[in-house]
DNA sequence: AAATTTTTTTAGACTAGTCTAAATATTTAT
DNA sequence: ATAAATATTTAGACTAGTCTAAAAAAATTT
């Protein structure tokens, strides 16, 4: 049994090793949560004593197996509690991951179980991100960031990365969200901002927008 | 801001002093969060500098208007979520508690705001006790327990006291549920034990359980 | 290859919450 | 009214998690 912070940690390292492909060093996770690297290392030991990661002096972290399924048990819960309160309580998307962040920790398999029965199984949240099942399994749809791509393409957006309010908020209003057909017109070569199009209306993005829309591969 | 500690004593202080009219001791709360009097002590310290309770040495602890308000926010939040499991997510009576105790501690008033909307604004929960609304207004309906009564009693169940899951679980398998006709046929002096009628079956019932049965006065 | 910079770890201190054991105050019984 | 019992508080210690400052290791530059 992890303790809420231990939890923040595990999903932390999750998402910097990209799913628990990589390793993570002390002071990206030290960023990531805000934290100083004296108290990473401090929690690193901890975590290290669980068996939920490995740990080598001045070398970095690697999720175990048993890591890797506790954090995606945590993605699992915050995942659905987005779909919750976007599906059922009408909230925005941009109004929902702070609160998720607490939903996430709350312990009970049999709460969970139901909630995912009640909103039909989901595969995606709000943003497009994917809903491991209860065996830590992920669907991936195969997507790029449209900033790595060039003009001409065209496909469909499948997810947004990051979960801040205001690119949200920004994103719901040019009509850029998981679903839409979108079009890569032109790339400005000085600032690698990209014009693009959106049911037949064109916008100008600027490059960091497009490092965090991933559109069909 | 509280703690979820902090919360977790004003509940219960709430509690012990039906709502806030009595004085509560040290010891007592002591007992009902299965801590030591000396931690109580400090704890006690802590909610008194944040002006959530007044508190006399070697007297007791009461409730400020402040944290009266307070402690009505949680006991809303566990209720609505009570409600919310067992009326959209099919939690059985018997099982929603030890969720509602982690669920009634997330931060978000629009959360909650969301959610009793969603519920259509539900004025008691699943065991019968009243929500308060967003301004800690409680309608209360009278109501006397089943042991005060004498044989010849007619009324209905308004709610049961105690949320242990095997008192609940007892409770359905009879058909003591709020909303149901209840009448009172006898009472056994050696032991205080009860006979009654619930949808015309007879059934008898120990003094504990009697103490447990809220019951239109 | 040595010097410098960056990263990581250690050492020691701090807060929130808890505990045990001892001291003190209050209540109850004689 | 005094003794005994009970309740409460204080004192000091412990754990989880955090921090700053200093030491140590690794990486980079020259």
């Amino acid at each position: 049994m992890l303790s809420l912070t231990e939890e923040n940690y595990l999903k932390a390292i999750y998402h910097l090793s990209d799913g628990g492909a990589k390793a993570v060093l002390t002071n990206e996770i030290a960023e990531s949560l805000a934290t100083k690297a004296a108290s990473v290392t401090d929690m690193i030991k901890k975590l290290s004593v669980k068996n939920v990661i490995s740990y080598e002096k001045y070398y970095g972290v690697k999720l175990s197996k048993q890591g890797k399924t506790l954090a995606l048990t945590i993605i699992r819960k915050h995942r659905l509690w987005e779909t919750f309160l976007v599906q059922q309580l009408n909230f925005s998307w941009d109004e929902v991951h702070e609160v998720a962040e607490q939903l996430e920790h709350i312990q009970s398999p049999l709460l969970i179980e139901k909630l995912d029965e009640f909103l039909h199984y989901p595969s995606v949240d709000p943003h497009g991100e994917p809903i491991p099942d209860k065996n830590g399994k992920i669907k991936i749809q195969a997507s790029v960031t449209l900033s790595e791509l060039a003009p001409g393409y065209k496909g469909s957006i499948v997810a947004v990365k990051d979960s801040d309010s205001n690119l949200l908020k920004y994103l719901d209003k040019i009509g850029a969200t998981p679903g839409k057909k979108i079009k890569l017109i032109g790339k400005e070569e000085y600032d690698d901002s990209l014009e693009i199009e959106l049911e037949n209306i064109k916008v100008s993005i600027s490059k960091i927008v497009s490092q965090n829309i991933l559109v069909t591969a």
